[in-house]
DNA sequence: TTGTAAGCGTTATCAG
DNA sequence: CTGATAACGCTTACAA
């Protein structure tokens, strides 16, 4: 299978290789309708198929967006990752998806294999851990947006959501339901969002002058959990409502009470931060606090699509808010 | 921010391209101690980056696979991508990945695209309207595997499930559970496996000697699904048990039981063929049969990765069996 | 052990 | 309106 070139097409419809170059490119504003004829027969006949990468080359341009997601198991990241995409595959590009798995190392690899592969810009879920390596970008104004977690000291656009205020509304939102005893799990607070929410939290219990109680706040590997819950409610004041700061942390919650057979939202209401995909179908049917998948994912395109096109002046920090949607998990009263 | 070229690193060296070159590809077996510093220092100088874009114009070669996805919202399809991907960065390769959307047209605007791109290959989740264009790709020897469905009359790798097989054993599984209305939901009949869902369906009623009853057996769009229950459970003889045919199908199934307020398992046993991410969670929880995704991606790319490598001598057809895992939702009597 | 030079398949810049 | 010709940045014989 010999590959055909376009100077196999140019021989074979008697012209050069720069006039079947103009036809591909549709520049045909001063070509001749026969000369459009006798090429168009001869891609044809040969089969020919463009070569992209030849054409990138010259190019400097690859029509490739890199995607780096810190962790791909958290769905809100899939959700997103696919509007980029569909993003992508409306205005004929093509994104390449990479699982950073919240490891810096891997991050860095990824960064620079991308690179190398000339894509023309990288949204990047950070991992945090690659400062300099971020510094680095900015300055050479690579086009890179963040999603998901903003980098202090970085200048980078940056698309997020409005971690604190969601999470204190929806533990307002059990508060008013009469819940006093509220808990909350997190991952390790080593990221901003997870930061936020645990402050959203704390806020919304001091806003309603109700104390703190270091029992109730478990910020933990997600292996360890089930641990903390295990303590938790073993506590002679059980909590009666529970906010899971995420999709993993949730499934470990579930299991748990599942476990302990622990009705909801009778004996304790639930809430989640996150996309849940079956939230509406289950029994009961969960609450969540719903990100805006979608629009984040259109619009850190859009900011990358900016930059790349380099009309880009100044760095921006987008903020989403998040929606509350009230369900059966959250219903029960203490 | 001028680019900075291996012409730039041999100047600063005060070698030549090749040897610049020699020392990326670690083809260092000649090379003195002395040269390898100085280019290494060069690189870290310049901060050289090199231009796979212009390696694989060389070499013809992108290291780059291309995935192109029936229809991304099905489950099973992701974890089958990601099962890909995964195998791909353990090997220096990369994917991309499409949805085709079960449109044939996408499907081969997508195959077109990628090719353009001159990916070394392509695993393909077909819609099965493209049989020219696979034939076409056969012919060539164009490194391809076909995943999820097999297509007749094409000769290319192909990796699937035991659809019928295990199907039928969902299915003696619920009538030796003692249930004789055991009514099945597919979508419409356009795919291989949907057929063999359907075929293994009626073969385990037969082996029964229970007959088919048209009532019982729908297969219709998503949408069409909830208006079909409504006629089946409003029959004088309701089935007692259902089988969703994968996952979308099971979406509506279950937010139509949850609004008629049918209890699971008491008044109706469920199965459903796919990987259902909180079958283990939910309440109740939910008897699947489950489709090896880890296995089938590796499979598929270990069969391309062969391809690529021109060791593959004929297309084989693999087919997995799935694991009747059985839980909660199918443990109803009749 | 290292250098020279010829591509890889396009596109871009000028002439004509 | 069309055609030469020179890049693009790298690899790879082959020479030295």
């Amino acid at each position: 299978m010999k590959t055909v070139t376009m100077a196999d097409v140019a021989k074979e419809a008697g012209v050069s290789k720069s006039t079947v170059s103009q036809f591909l490119n549709e520049r045909y504003e001063y070509m001749g309708e026969e000369t459009k004829e006798k090429i168009k027969r001869a891609i044809e006949q040969l089969g020919y198929r463009p070569n992209y990468v030849a054409r990138s080359l010259k190019q400097k341009r690859t029509y490739m967006m890199g995607i780096i997601v810190a962790n791909i198991m958290h769905r809100v990241s899939t959700e997103i990752s696919r509007a980029i995409e569909d993003y992508c595959h409306e205005h004929d590009m093509h994104a390449i998806v990479c699982n950073a798995d919240d490891d810096p190392h891997k991050e860095k690899k990824y960064i620079e294999m991308l690179r190398a592969r000339q894509v023309d810009g990288l949204i990047i879920f950070p991992t945090g851990g690659n400062t300099k390596l971020y510094t680095e970008m900015e300055q050479e104004r690579y086009p890179v947006v963040f999603v998901d977690r903003k980098i202090e000291g970085v200048h980078i656009d940056t698309v997020v959501v409005n971690n604190r205020e969601a999470t204190c509304e929806a533990v307002s939102h059990l508060l008013e339901n009469g819940h006093r005893n509220i808990a909350i799990v997190t991952p390790p607070l080593t990221t901003h969002p997870r930061k936020e929410r645990l402050a959203g939290y704390k806020q919304a219990l001091e806003q309603h002058g109700i104390a703190l109680n270091e029992n109730y706040m478990k910020s933990v590997e997600i292996s360890a959990i089930s641990y903390e819950l295990e303590n938790m409610f073993s506590l002679s004041e059980k909590p009666t409502a529970l906010v899971a700061a995420n999709d993993l942390s949730f499934f470990e919650v579930m299991s748990f009470i599942k476990r302990k057979q622990i009705r909801i939202p009778e004996e304790l209401a639930v809430i989640v931060f996150d996309n849940i995909p079956f939230a509406d179908i289950s029994t009961p049917t969960i609450t969540t606090i719903a990100q805006p998948a979608y629009e984040i994912g259109k619009r850190a395109s859009e900011l990358l699509t900016r930059q790349i096109k380099q009309e880009a002046i100044e760095s921006e920090l987008y903020t989403f808010p998040c929606e509350l949607i009230i369900r059966e998990s959250s219903a029960g009263r203490p």
